[in-house]
RNA sequence: GGCGACGUGGCCAAGUGGUAAGGCAGAGGCCUGCAAAGCCUUUACCCCCGGUUCGAAUCCGGGCGUCGCCUCCA
């Protein structure tokens, strides 16, 4: 049984889907005026895990993402940059793609543009004012919060402190609305300025608000109601608690039924040096791009799921290397493996039968149930790391340096393809064989031919020539000339381990 | 000011009633010509003070601290 914290209840709930092993998913996506930054990532990460380990656990999982790309702040960029407003939304959702891409989310089933869904929107814009529920006023149309009982029930708060928080605002001199009957009211419908984009309404030309969008198109494409609805705990409110005092006004079917909030990224600020959340209108943040210049996205993914997805995550460039040495734990086991496989013998299995449906295979079993059991209690990924990790620990004992047989070498597959398998739920990519496509630099050659006596050749023969004669070096207990070896190779980019089945060589 | 969350070893981080997973870093050891990888050993008064309980890191109250939301924000 799946258990889901959800946020409108404050409570872990069991997790039932509407209908029998199908889910719908719902996660705001980005407004599109800028490059995304990695708070949006770890949030975009964090439910790209979500939905693996649901189809991982059998359901068919239907995702929605939006993209907004009509905004205040999409016409603002447009305007600094000269251009229109469509351009700059174009140009950045291609960027915002191609990012998610770069940093392995899967895309979405239906990714739906808000420019491409007005009629939705305008559809339940309507019906909120047919039942009571929204006012037009000059071209506007604002929701009546006071009208819907039930405003404040997800993020927890009651209108009538709200209001209070208002006055001092409006003391402030911010926030005033003057088509507004309540403070509390927020915009559905936004009559458009000269030169702004605009779509023709009932109530003249204009285009959507923010909040009604994500109602619209969640249930055009999951129908009402849907059984999760994401986004980042800083969207809790107003957005989320918009969503869905819309669309349960507007509908009787309800909205979400598990709602899950990921935590804020912080970052430490290096003038005060105090940790705060890193966001677009703080100025701290860093581009996804930029770090995934740095850093591979493995890493970066490593880092996201170390932490539970709740909690706070600090990002600093010592935490990235945390996250870098715990997965290279990780690779140098299925690495191990694989070595060991190439290099079975024809002998008895050093295991003793356990791995034929004996003690390894148990083990393998042991560590599937604790991994469900943890990742089923509300998405635990740091603890089902920690499960991942005591396999490690325990194949890297069982494997020791014994010679394996080619009678084992189907399990050991088994093995490799099975810390893959609980690593790709991450979307960490593990052992992928990458390395033995990269071309080795021309310049080993050279090395072989003074090292070696290397004749010429390939640059993989060059390093066969190079290990050849290190190891020759090394019977003759000519260790200086090994040792130049190994440094020549190492200089190139290689790494030289020493193993009992002799050296292995790997490159990148 | 209002609402909410959190506070676990040097760092990070699981763990919601039965005496503390794991990762990183450190120390010592094994292995190794050296190194790398790996293995073993090793560091916790679970923020403080009370309370409930046979028993609490885990529940309740108070205090201190950190963070988030209340305004665009993933």
């Amino acid at each position: 049984m799946i258990r889901i914290y959800n946020t409108r209840t404050r409570t872990k709930e069991d997790f039932e889907s509407k209908e029998l092993g199908k889910i719908g998913m719902y996660v705001c996506g980005p407004t599109v005026y800028n490059y995304i930054h990695i708070g949006n990532a770890r949030t975009f990460i964090v439910f790209d895990v979500v939905r693996r380990y649901l189809q991982w656990r059998g359901f068919d999982v239907t995702f929605v993402q939006n993209i907004t790309d009509v905004d205040d702040k999409i016409i603002n960029k447009a305007n600094e940059e000269g251009r229109s407003a469509a351009e700059v939304a174009q140009d950045y959702t291609a960027a915002f793609i191609e990012d998610m891409h770069a940093v392995g989310v899967l895309d979405p089933d239906v990714r739906p543009k808000a420019t491409e869904e007005i009629p939705a929107m305008i559809e339940l814009v309507q019906t909120l004012i047919e039942r009571g529920h929204a006012y037009e006023a000059e071209g506007d149309v604002y929701f009546a919060v006071r009208s819907f009982a039930d405003y404040g029930a997800l993020s927890g708060r009651n209108v009538d402190e709200m209001e209070s928080g208002h006055r001092e605002l409006r003391a402030e001199g911010q926030g005033l609305e003057d088509r507004k009957r309540d403070p509390l009211d927020f915009a559905l419908w936004k009559a458009a300025k000269p030169g702004e984009p605009a779509w023709d309404s009932p109530w003249g030309q204009g285009r959507p608000g923010w909040h009604i969008e994500c109602s619209a198109m969640s249930r055009k494409y999951l129908g009402l109601p849907f059984d999760i609805h994401g986004g980042g705990a800083d969207l809790c409110f107003p957005h989320h608690e918009n969503e869905m005092a819309q669309s349960c006004a507007a509908y009787e079917e309800g909205f979400a039924n598990y709602w899950m909030h990921s935590g804020m990224l912080q970052i430490k600020n290096e003038a005060t040096g105090e940790t705060e959340k890193m966001s677009k209108s703080l100025g701290n943040f860093l581009l996804l791009r930029d770090v995934l210049n740095e850093v591979p996205a493995s890493v970066l993914r490593m880092l996201c799921v170390q932490t539970h997805y709740r909690s706070p995550m600090e990002f600093s460039p010592e935490r990235l290397e945390e996250a870098r040495a715990a997965l290279e734990r990780i690779e140098n086991l299925v690495a191990r493996i694989d070595w060991a496989c190439e290099n079975a013998q024809d002998i008895p299995s050093p295991f003793e039968g356990a791995a034929e449906g004996g003690a390894l295979a148990a083990l393998v079993r042991e560590t599937r149930n604790d991994f469900v059991a943890t990742m089923d209690d509300d998405f635990n990924t740091a603890g089902g790391l920690g499960v991942v990790f005591g396999f490690v620990n325990q194949m890297n004992t069982e494997l020791g340096d014994k010679t394996v047989s080619v009678s084992d070498v189907p399990f050991l597959q088994e093995v490799r393809a099975f810390v893959c398998e609980l690593m790709q739920i991450f979307g960490v990519e593990v052992g992928s064989g990458a390395q033995a496509a990269v071309a080795y630099p021309a310049e080993v050659v050279d090395l072989a031919r003074d090292l070696a006596g290397f004749a010429g050749g390939s640059a993989e023969e060059a390093v066969e020539a190079l290990l050849a004669a290190r190891a020759e070096a090394r019977a003759a207990k000519d260790f200086a000339k090994a040792d130049a070896v190994r440094d020549g190779l190492t200089g190139l980019g290689f790494t030289i381990e020493d193993t009992p089945q002799g050296a292995r060589v790997t490159f990148g």
